[in-house]
DNA sequence: AGCCCGCTACCTACTAGTAGGTAGGACGGA
DNA sequence: TCCGTCCTACCTACTAGTAGGTAGCGGGCT
């Protein structure tokens, strides 16, 4: 986390307001964030924080670009792991899963790029995801050529999958009205992920 | 929906506003959008849409209604046909489908009030659909208890399905990117149906 | 008929407040 | 002394909402 050269000092005025910009665009999205609500939460003026930051669309460009960062080194590291037929597929669910309860403010802003389209973003938010995408999909379909897997479609699962696995953690705040219950205790993500690990595996394994 | 049968009789203009509202909340968000570009839509000035609804704030929340009511009609019309085991099921689930289908603004305007945990709205979003949620999940423990379906958690099952199918529908512009293709063409929707459909029959039915 | 009334729907012009961003100065450590 | 960091004071653009006025329509009156 902290890899920045900050010495002995707590983490550095910048990284304090990427952490904050992150807990904010995750809360409210990118319009409904202010740079004073960001300022305020870390302790400086507005101006203050656009030394550091060019730009309203810098910092979160940056905020953007630490989540993918993160995100595609854990995600790599799962595939990386050698594990064949639905150990392999159960390996990288559970890094999923991790991550994601890991990290539920990257999954909100993911969810509000999603949605708009990756509007706010210079980069093209599909682009890079596609080859693990790509990738993941050539496995499944290999995975079903064996008759390891039932046959589905790959990419369609994939979708499936992304959207289940996903809103779980995006959509807390409703799912806890649902349930009466906050759905992000350490119980109830633990009786999530065993609950998506099993539906999957009933759906996939011969 | 507005198929402008009758060009002589145009749609008044408090139901234009609701439809431009509706197009652009979805589009970009409660925060994201202005009066004005609802107004402008619409060929008016902002003053005479605040003629027709007192705040933006009444305005959304009477787009959300109809998407409520609408919503509530389709799925509870489902669920009212007489069906049993797995074919109830499915039922459920392509009324539940070609609804997002045909309603995707609507889709995009839910998630978004699902990630914001419902501050925009008077009313209590999870309230109004936890009999909804509580009777599906009542009718699947009924369904594993008579061995019809394989055991799973009801309610987190519930989730899983409520985020597959959503999320293909409120994140189509990102999927766009991942298929390099248009998602919401006919063509790929009825194949997510089918998609959907079979990969909930593989987990679900013994 | 002619006239007035009340009403709807729209307008321009304005308010107070907030947004992102800039200019320039104070202050403290190397 | 210089430089990095932070500040106050300011700017323009835009926000939701208000004030007040006008055009036109239909209905009832004399």
């Amino acid at each position: 986390m902290s890899d920045d050269v900050s010495p002995d000092l707590a983490r550095s005025t910048r990284d304090q307001i990427l952490d904050e910009a992150l807990r904010c665009f995750a809360e409210r999205g990118y319009e409904g964030t202010s740079l004073n609500d960001i300022a305020a939460g870390v302790g400086i003026r507005r101006p203050s924080l656009l030394h550091h930051f060019p730009s309203k669309e810098a910092l979160y460009g940056d905020v953007f670009e630490r989540l993918l960062s993160e995100w595609l080194e854990r995600l790599e590291s799962a595939i990386a792991t050698p594990a064949y037929g639905w150990d392999k597929a159960e390996l990288v669910l559970r890094a999923g899963l991790d991550l994601f309860a890991d990290t539920p403010d990257y999954v909100r802003i993911m969810r509000r790029e999603a949605l708009d389209g990756g509007v706010h973003l210079g980069i093209d938010l599909s682009g890079v995801l596609r080859p693990l995408f790509d990738g993941a999909a050539a496995y499944l379909d290999a995975q079903m050529d064996a008759g390891v897997f039932h046959r589905h479609d790959s990419r369609h699962l994939l979708i499936t999958g992304y959207g289940a696995i996903l809103s779980y953690f995006s959509d807390a705040p409703f799912i806890d009205g649902l349930f009466d219950d906050n759905a992000m205790t350490r119980a109830n993500v633990e009786r999530h992920r065993e609950h998506v690990i099993s539906f999957f595996k009933a759906a996939l394994l011969k």
